[in-house]
DNA sequence: AGCACGCCGACT
DNA sequence: GTCGGCGTGCTC
């Protein structure tokens, strides 16, 4: 019987592990220490202070040092991640170190959580006066003019003040300094009035302040979903309570966080993982000691410490990137779920298209629903009309019927927008003579072909490979690019539209980290264009002239084999089709098909994505899917084929007799070679919760004991979400 | 995941 | 004769 401290290690395994009490001081739960692991040392996260030691004394080694004399993680945040470490099978220290900006993993005290603040110097003012400096530092001796400033809010009013300030620090003319609470605070300004069905909704919701309430916001685009949030967060403001807003991967555009500051009048914390450590942990610090009100960030933000917890907001809710595809598996919606519970505060999902796992809890009474249908501003409703490309003949996968609706909207003075969802030329290079095309040899699936780089590109493991010039197979020399990507519907319409400006949006041309910011913003102005792009351009960033949307290539997703594609198509056209229209002129949709009768086009267009998502619901009870059922993958891959096959068999018997489980495989992936890998996997389904949490633990530690388990790399995926 | 220890090939 | 390949075993 010995008391020893049970401590969270940033290691993938399953257990945690005890140590003797420090030599000085004491630690408690929530507390950092530093530790002896192994060979060297690691920062981990006291658990238990005073557990009882499991395994024998001899192996127990002491805590070296404790390194935060108050917990750093609270209750409801311990609370939270061994929750979430056991739901999602993860590794509990996984959990734990996934929740703390990296800068706080370091055996380091905390940095200072003050605000970064300048100010002009006697001499400074002096010089301000004299105006004897020019440029930049004229500029930032001007904005210093009427008091210190905060170093955030200088940044949206002189992007290129940090150049200056370096300058005019050495010549002593400004000063740095550290303010402790933000008190600085510009004054709120007044949003629009809002409309009857906002305000209908924020009474609502305001109804479930001070309890744990979900609601879901439901809103087309362009109806002013934003609003609702500000209305709401303004609100909780005046409560002095803490919000959390969490947004998706890529939406996250300075103009959001400028939005909110100027409208809330209080600094908005930004935490996201473009953001410098040092920032990260100073954000989530000002978090914790509740001096921050408003936390906006993506996924990881859903562990920020919120100690006066107000209100938790989740944008675009069906958005796959609050999931995390590696590591640690969680998916940051559901986890804001139990934080909210936790704190007793309403959570807010918003989105056009909500999930079909999060409409059918609104079926199931567990959250409530509200809606917003009108598009203020707007003066009449998008128009979506499908183009049947059968009868057609194409210019590079483009009908007429798209070429012309594009000339007529650029020669209205309006912008375009051609969405098709594949970058690169062509996604095949393929012989006239023989067959052959051009299959990338790690992944057995074609290569795409990149004109620009005189490359053919494998889109699933970056291989890259030289075009030959003529067939590989028979040597003629007729071999052709097959199907469209971006980059040949930019040609295509450079060569048909001269005169007005192609713009394609997609990774190759994003590369650079403000490019995507940038092109939209010279977009902005009141003349025609034409867009060209992939995925990257379904969400957020309103293009006020854009009036067209032409959806090219919809067909992929309406045979796909995995279950979850129809829903993810009807998503897709949906948040496509809502850039076009956002201010008074109305937008049109093409959607161009070879499969003008199918089903759930047809539904999208008589109902919207309403009647698509109740339909795939039913859809989904009948077949006993998610969200009706439950499932667990198991994926595996190695160098060779019969190592994955052996270890999945290993495992589908470890289940041992299924009684009410439902097992699938095992069996190849849908992608069976990737990047020179073998892969397969195995799935389990249950049709409640408790049967598959009570069966997923031991099954975990079984595989953790099979020998075939070391020739594998293995993961479980608890929900996935992608079944590849 | 790191990071050791541990037995079999091509180099000074 | 060594440097080093990555198989496998462990971490309180």
């Amino acid at each position: 019987m010995t008391a020893v401290l049970r401590v969270a290690l940033p290691v993938p395994l399953l257990t945690l592990f005890d140590y003797l009490p420090p030599e000085a001081g004491s630690a408690q739960a929530g507390s950092r220490v530093r530790v002896p692991f192994g060979r060297g040392e690691m920062v981990g996260i006291v658990i238990d202070p005073a557990a009882e030691a499991v395994v024998g004394v001899k192996r127990l080694k002491r805590v070296s040092e404790v390194l935060d004399e108050t917990p750093l993680l609270d209750a409801e945040l311990l609370a939270t991640l061994a929750w979430a470490a056991d739901y999602w099978a993860g590794a509990p220290g996984e959990a734990f170190a996934n929740a703390l900006p990296l800068a706080l993993r370091e055996p380091r005290p905390l940095p200072a959580t003050g605000r970064e603040v300048w100010a002009l110097t006697l001499q400074g003012r002096s010089a301000r006066d004299a105006r004897s400096r020019k440029g930049g530092s004229a500029a930032l001796l001007d904005a210093l003019a009427d008091g210190p400033r905060a170093a955030d809010d200088l940044a949206f009013a002189l992007p290129e003040w940090r150049a200056a300030a370096r300058r005019l620090v050495e010549a002593g003319l400004v000063e740095k300094s550290e303010l402790e609470e933000s008190s600085l605070p510009a004054s709120p300004a007044p949003g629009p009035a809002l409309s009857e069905e906002q305000a209908a909704a924020v009474t609502a919701m305001g109804e479930g302040f001070g309890r744990f309430q979900p609601y879901v916001l439901d809103g087309v685009t362009g109806s002013g979903k934003t609003e609702v949030y500000l209305a709401l967060i303004e609100r909780a403001l005046a409560d002095g309570k803490q919000t959390l807003l969490l947004v998706p991967e890529i939406g996250l555009a300075p103009q959001t966080v400028r939005r909110l500051r100027e409208r809330l009048g209080v600094t908005i914390e930004v935490l996201h993982s473009n953001l410098a450590e040092g920032d990260r942990a100073r954000a989530w610090l000002r978090a914790r000691n509740g001096s921050a009100k408003v936390v906006l960030g993506t996924r990881s933000a859903v562990f920020t410490p919120l100690p006066h917890a107000g209100l938790i907001i989740v944008d675009e809710e069906h958005d796959a990137s609050y999931k995390q595809q590696e590591g640690f598996r969680y998916h940051a919606r559901d986890l804001a779920l139990v934080r909210a519970r936790a704190h007793g505060v309403p959570v807010v999902l918003g989105s056009a298209t909500p999930s079909l796992e999060t409409l059918g809890n609104v079926e199931a009474g567990r959250y409530q629903r509200l809606v917003l249908r009108g598009r203020p501003g707007a003066t009449q409703s998008t128009r979506v009309q499908i183009v049947d490309m059968r009868a057609q003949r194409l210019d590079h996968g483009m009908s007429p019927t798209l070429m012309n609706a594009v000339a007529a909207c650029v020669g209205r003075g309006e912008q375009a927008l051609v969405f098709r969802n594949r970058r690169g030329y062509a996604p095949v290079l393929l012989c006239y003579d023989c067959g052959w095309h051009a299959d990338c040899p790690r992944c057995d699936r074609p290569m795409t072909l990149h004109a620009g780089r005189r490359r053919l590109i494998c889109h699933h493991c970056d291989n890259t490979m030289a075009v030959p010039l003529t067939c590989p197979s028979c040597a003629s020399a007729n071999i052709s690019p097959q199907g469209q990507g971006t980059e040949r519907l930019e040609e295509a319409l450079t060569a048909r539209f001269p005169d007005v400006p192609v713009v394609r949006i997609d990774r190759e041309t994003t590369r650079r980290r403000d490019a995507f910011g940038e092109i939209l913003d010279g977009l902005r102005e009141d003349k025609p264009a034409i867009l060209v792009g992939t995925q990257m351009l379904a969400k957020g960033h309103d293009l006020p002239n854009l009036t067209l949307v032409a959806i090219v290539g919809v067909d992929e997703g309406l045979h796909s084999v995995d279950f979850r594609a129809g829903e993810r198509l009807a998503q897709l056209v949906v948040q496509v089709a809502g850039r076009a229209g956002r201010a008074s002129k109305p937008g049109s949709v093409l959607l161009q098909t070879h499969h003008p009768d199918h089903p759930m086009l047809h539904a999208l267009l008589r109902g919207g994505y309403g009647a698509v998502a109740t339909e795939l619901l039913d859809e989904r009870r009948l077949l006993d899917l998610p969200p009706f059922a439950h499932q667990v993958l198991l994926r595996a891959d190695a160098l060779g084929r019969a190592e994955v096959d052996a270890f999945l068999s290993q495992a589908h018997i470890a289940i041992g007799p299924p009684e009410d489980l439902r097992i699938a495989g095992p069996m190849p992936a849908p992608m069976p070679l990737r990047a020179g890998r073998h892969r397969g996997q195995l799935l389990v389904e249950a049709s409640s919760r408790g049967r598959l949490h009570a069966f997923l633990r031991p099954w975990q530690h079984a595989l953790l004991g099979l020998p075939e388990a070391r020739k594998v790399r293995w993961s479980l995926d608890v929900d996935p979400i992608d079944l590849y």
